[in-house]
DNA sequence: ACATATTCCTGGGGGC
DNA sequence: TGCCCCCAGGAATATG
């Protein structure tokens, strides 16, 4: 599923291809996730010149000209793929967008993702609804986060984009593998140096899905419907049960803040 | 002000 | 082969 690295990744190939080209057209094939709804979306957006594809936490923010903006969650499934002229749309596509010379596709299996097409003020004040991005702190900063509330849990704290934006499921459990912490610590049990472990973490990890276009565990693929080549790098998700990559502990499941949560019983404490 | 539960949705996998 | 059930989870919303 997307999070801060993949959408990242869409981001970089979509402004690479669509900064400064022109909305032409908007086919929309399933209504019902677009605000506004229906046609008064395909016609607030045609004709918008492409100023950047911007990021913020999970969103790619397409950022017009004019000030006003689209903002899109693709949530668990979905999809934004570069597609040929004569491309078919098949079966989970919700929008073709022609852009300049260019066709974009966007789908969505699951159907949770959210195209919303808004005024510059409403992008503002969408876009500073979000904690900060982690990429754009010092560690120390970052460390300063996860200090309150002392009895919530570091896991849920993690992926609460009011808190830091970005980071999901998989890239927490990965973070506190690399920082050696076990999620269900209590902030308030974290020392200065679990702190600041752990935003190195977070940053360290980040860095490295991104250069490998991020991870593919379930249905992710880039703008070009490659797959991320991090899947192979994770060192806690997914890996129920196979053996620690440091010490050889099977790695243990459970759930923590309503998520699957991966982690080292021996390494993590 | 916080934590926790519910809801949305479909495909894939296990069990039989 | 095919059904049933469960599960994956981001974030908005509701409830405690």
């Amino acid at each position: 599923m997307p999070e801060l690295p993949e959408v990242e990744t869409i981001r970089r190939q979509l402004d690479a291809k669509l900064k400064g080209q022109t909305i032409k057209s908007v086919q929309i094939l399933k209504t019902g996730r677009e605000t506004p709804h229906g046609q008064a979306f395909a016609k607030a957006i045609t004709g918008k010149r492409i100023k950047m594809i911007d990021r913020r936490a999970k969103l790619i923010v397409w950022k017009f000209t004019d000030g006003s903006g689209i903002t899109t969650h693709l949530k668990l499934t979905g999809t934004l793929i570069l597609v040929e002229k004569n491309y078919k749309p098949t079966k989970h596509d919700r929008m073709i967008f022609q852009i300049g010379p260019h066709h974009l596709v966007w789908a969505d299996v699951r159907q949770f993702g959210r195209m919303s097409y808004l005024s510059h003020e409403a992008l503002e004040k969408k876009l500073s609804e979000f904690g900060p991005e982690p990429l754009e702190l010092k560690p120390a900063q970052i460390a300063d986060l996860f200090k309150r509330p002392v009895t919530r849990n570091v896991k849920s704290a993690l992926f609460d984009q009011t808190t830091l934006a970005g980071v999901g499921n998989i890239y927490a459990d990965e973070s506190l593998f690399r920082a050696k912490i076990k999620p269900t610590r209590r902030l308030g049990s974290l020392t200065a140096e679990n702190r600041l472990r752990l935003a190195k973490a977070i940053q360290q990890v980040l860095k490295e899905a991104i250069k490998l276009r991020g991870t593919s565990a379930q249905d992710y693929v880039d703008a070009y419907g490659q797959e991320g080549k991090f899947e192979k790098f994770l060192r806690v998700y997914g890996r129920k049960g196979l053996p620690c990559k440091v010490c050889g502990t099977p790695i243990v499941r459970t759930v923590v803040a309503q998520r699957g949560t991966h982690y080292c019983p021996n390494c993590q404490k």
